[in-house]
RNA sequence: GGGCGCUUAGCUCAGCUGGUUCAGAGCGUCUGCCUUACAAGCAGAGGGUCGGGGGUUCGAAUCCCUCAGCGCCCACCA
């Protein structure tokens, strides 16, 4: 392997992994170090690895190695979420494909398919986050539904109960039909769909003991037919008629005012409804005229407790008709209202039927599933506590989100916050720890809120009449609590926060430093973290936010399983290996934008691996003699050196920036253009040749800084070498080095300033060669004109020989006929070109530039003889405006005796 | 309906509170090189009136207004 000329990372990837998880290099105990923590937004346990997981824990482990090369104590705290609907709609799916419906379970029967599921399925997530090198201490991994988790789940609960925080309510909520649970509100998207506005007839149902009495104003839209008077109500949802308990007309409506104080007919079902006012009916819209659902409709349903009216539920929970329907009972709501459709028609009861575009809502974890508002007995968490607590610091900068353009999103939610349903009707997940008492009806439910079954039979033997119960009179709710509901305490229990408040750890490690995530959780998940921390710990979990992008193919499609368009990370990792995923990861990662992924990337990912790996090469197989360093060697060595400082601050800037990309850039053209293009051309021996010690123990010592450097994005390959750079003790790593680069001082800045000029000729005299078609290794003479320090330097003279392919140099007066001659700077360099040059061409670009710095020229000069810029422009802009014009006219002469 | 953001080279994006020849980077493209570390490479080159229009200013990619196009978030319009 050490001969090939391509870097092959399968074996490096293994043995180094295995190498720092042996020698246990992830893992973190508290110690006077500063701490820098990241807590892992937890994937579900069940899932596997996609590119958003890629993306975000790449991310996280720069961050994290970074951070403990700069000498902190890094701690990157993994595990997996419960992710209750999610995993449940699996293991029923499962369960179902075996012919076994979850209803014939019981709820111990099914938590025992639910965790075999989860221990087949679970897991192989983090297995494959290591497969990318993520430097998680997996001695502590944790799981939202653990015993520790489900402790603090359990405790906060009781403790926002009796805080008078949680409590239970008959809200209208959002019903997901497919996982039969209540959502809520952030759980549900919203889709424009292509669907019918339905237009109905709801027949005058009193005109013989009320007879319609038009007003006849002007506007006034009465409808007749031979079966009567009729109003005309527009719906999407036909199938709801079955609930109509009123119809609703604006009272300033002239159009429909002759409705006022009637009652209807709704068709089909044949039930009279009064029709009432309400100022919320859009006069606008359709005709003016609004069935009312009390049931159904979360604004009917206020119309109903506003009017009195009756509610009557007509779907079961899994979206079919109820008995009390009275019609099409046992049918899916979906077939129904295609079926009513038909039947209001043959009976004449539809005006007709026009297409419509609204929004409809969905259930997230059921994409196919739309929602169905319904009134339902559920706990909320009252949240207006929460907002208050959790805008603050925010806004304050105490935490910081980047991009900041978030700040404005977290702020609207937190103003408009609605309470949030934290109970769901599902069995995977942490159960309520609530027990209901025996009661008469369901609307006079009593029960005690504890965190054992015993605490909660004490509690209710303190109720009023209950003296007697037993625990058997108990009933602990059935229902789960919203996955969210855990995660949110996730970096306050990982350390134990909630069960041993104030231990050592939760001291140490929270707040936690920095937080990477998606920003389609702001809400979920984000937003809660800092409501639970603020209430808990009385302190910010997280400094900073960094959201990702979402991860798109490379025409701007999001990634998919429908459309197939998501590469599988881990044979990406096969295919060019973990750095080189990485860095192709990264490289089309700016911040704050949406990542538009393209595995070539991972190309020039696995491109740079070989660069490294090739670099060293060269390196570790010169001879090496005593000679004494040369001039050059010594120079160059020291301009790489200011080099690396200048990226070093550079990077110390983008990473307080979270501008992680550009950071990776930088070092990336640092290692590619300064150290292999430059720097070790500069210094190579010819073939066979040996190197000084001096110079070779240089070329080390920059080599490992900058595999230092590199670190963070490419863990592997950068450990590799530094391995083998020079002996290292059983449990030495690269990651326990720290990163410490000093400040440039003005010596520096001085030696970057002369190599600039001496990149200059080079590049001209290569630029010259090349122009004629010259092959790059012939010789060449160098003409000066004047003089200059640079090519008679004692340093950067033998260099520019070396990498210009110059035999001779010569100081002239003007450059020849015959020559080629470039600018660097005000300095005028020439190539003789005897036999290749063409005159008339040469003449042709002289002239052509004269023309360009004649009309810039002219431009200064306007400037300057605008005695507004010259008296208004602060005096250096004007002075720089004065020297642009001497270097433009000196430059024109030059030219001009060339010609 | 409300709010936010974006539009700069073929592609993806930098350009901070106007002023350093400021119009940049990476990738791609083109040209020349199988140069003894790397052809998954090296050397060089071309490429944009900074979305349109107007304004402020001595000076605008940058500030203001406006138009057009795109994207995201929130909202109960049946």
């Amino acid at each position: 392997m050490e001969s090939s000329t391509k870097y092959s990372p399968e074996e490096v990837e293994s043995k180094w992994y295995k190498y720092w998880t042996d020698h246990r290099l992830f893992s973190s105990q508290p110690d006077d170090r500063e701490a820098y923590t990241i807590v892992i937004p937890p994937p579900n346990v069940t899932g596997v690895l996609h590119m958003g997981h890629m993306l975000n824990n790449t991310i996280q482990d720069i961050l994290v190695r970074r951070a403990r090369m700069m000498g902190k104590n890094a701690c990157w705290m993994p595990g997996t979420d419960h992710a209750s609907i999610a995993t449940e709609a699996k293991v029923v799916a499962k369960l179902a494909k075996e012919g076994i419906r979850k209803r014939d379970l019981t709820r111990e029967q099914f938590l025992e398919h639910a965790w075999d599921w989860t221990h087949t399925h679970g897991g192989i997530i983090l297995k494959q986050l290591r497969r990318l090198g993520a430097s998680c201490d997996w001695d502590r991994t944790a799981f939202t539904m653990d015993e520790e988790r489900s402790e603090s789940v359990m405790r906060v609960f009781v403790d926002l109960y009796n805080k008078g925080l949680i409590y239970r309510g008959l809200r209208m909520v959002n019903w997901d039909p497919k996982a039969q649970t209540v959502l809520s509100t952030e759980e549900v998207v919203y889709r424009d769909e292509k669907s019918k506005l339905y237009h109905l007839k709801y027949y005058v149902a009193d005109a013989d003991t009320n007879p319609v009495v038009p007003t006849g104003e002007e506007g006034e839209m009465v409808h007749q037919d031979e079966k009567g008077y009729y109003a005309v109500v527009a719906t999407t949802r036909p199938e709801t008629i079955m609930g109509d308990t009123a119809m609703c007309i604006n009272p300033k409506d002239v159009k429909n005012t002759w409705l006022r104080g009637h009652k209807v007919r709704v068709p089909l079902v044949g039930r009279v409804v009064p029709v009432i006012e309400d100022r919320y009916v859009d006069i606008e819209f359709g005709t003016g005229c609004l069935k009312v659902t009390p049931a159904h409709d979360v604004n009917d349903y206020a119309l109903g407790k506003a009017h009195h009216l009756e509610t009557i539920d007509i779907f079961n929970p899994d979206g079919t008709l109820s008995s009390e329907a009275g019609l099409y009972v046992g049918q899916d709501r979906m077939e129904v209202r295609k079926q009513i459709a038909v039947d209001l028609q043959e009976a004449g009861l539809m005006e007709r039927v026009e297409n419509y575009e609204n929004k409809v809502g969905y259930s997230e974890r059921n994409p196919d599933v739309a929602v169905e508002p319904r009134l339902c007995r559920q706990w909320f968490l009252s949240m207006k506590h929460f907002a208050d607590i959790a805008l603050p610091p925010v806004l304050d900068g105490r935490i910081k989100f980047h991009p900041t353009k978030y700040v404005t999103t977290y702020r609207n939610w937190l103003e408009n916050i609605q309470d949030w349903c934290i109970s769901r009707q599902l069995w995977w997940g942490h159960r309520i720890p609530a027990w209901f008492l025996p009661s008469e009806n369901e609307d006079d439910e009593r029960f005690v809120v504890a965190l054992t079954e015993e605490e909660a039979l004490e509690k209710a033997h303190q109720m009023e009449g209950c003296e007697h119960l037993t625990a058997s009179d108990l009933h602990r709710d059935e229902d789960a609590l919203d996955t969210w509901f855990s995660s949110w305490l996730w970096p306050i229990s990982l350390f134990k926060g909630i069960t041993h408040p104030g231990n050592e750890e939760i001291k140490y490690y929270y707040p936690t430093a920095d937080l990477v995530t998606a920003p389609d959780i702001i809400f979920f998940w984000v937003a809660r973290m800092i409501m639970a921390g603020m209430e808990y710990m009385g302190d910010v979990p997280f400094r900073n936010v960094y959201f990702t992008g979402i991860v798109r193919d490379e025409i701007g499609r999001k990634m998919s399983k429908q459309l197939g368009n998501s590469p599988d990370p881990i044979s990406l990792i096969e295919d060019y290996g973990a750095d080189g995923v990485r860095m192709g990861m990264m490289l089309c990662a700016p911040a704050g934008n949406d990542i538009l992924f393209d595995k070539s990337l991972c190309e020039n990912g696995r491109n740079f691996c070989n660069k490294i790996w090739n670099a060293f090469r060269l390196v570790k197989q010169w001879p090496v003699s005593e000679e004494e360093q040369s001039r050059s060697n010594f120079k160059a060595a020291q301009w790489m050196n200011a080099r690396i400082k200048v990226a070093a601050a550079e990077m110390d800037d983008l990473f307080g920036k979270f501008r992680l990309s550009e950071a990776l850039m930088t070092v990336f053209k640092l290692f590619t253009d300064d150290f292999s293009g430059w720097y070790l051309e500069m210094v190579k021996p010819a073939y066979q040749q040996p190197i000084d010690r001096q110079t070779l123990d240089d070329t080390l010592l920059l080599f490992e800084t900058l595999m230092k450097m590199l670190h963070p994005f490419m863990p592997f390959i950068t450990e590799e070498l530094y391995q083998q750079i020079r002996h290292r003790e059983e449990g030495d790593s690269i990651m326990l080095e720290t990163l410490n680069v000093d400040g440039l001082t003005d010596d520096d800045r001085h030696v970057l300033t002369r190599f600039e000029q001496a990149q200059g000729v080079i590049t001209g005299v290569r630029g010259a060669r090349q122009q004629k078609n010259i092959p790059p290794k012939t010789m060449m003479t160098l003409e000066v004109v004047g003089d200059d320090h640079i090519t008679r330097c004692k340093a950067l003279g033998p260099i520019i020989r070396k990498m210009a392919f110059v035999d001779d140099v010569q100081y002239v007066e003007h450059t020849g006929k015959a020559s080629v001659s470039f600018l660097v700077g005000t300095q005028e360099y020439g190539v003789p070109m005897e036999g290749h040059i063409d005159i008339e061409a040469e003449r042709k670009a002289a002239e052509a530039e004269i023309k360009r710095l004649e009309g810039f020229l002219a431009g200064i000069r306007k400037k300057l003889s605008n005695e507004k810029f010259v008296n208004g422009a602060p005096a250096q802009v004007v002075e720089l405006e004065r020297k642009k014009e001497a270097d433009t006219l000196s430059k024109i002469a030059t030219l001009k005796r060339q010609l």
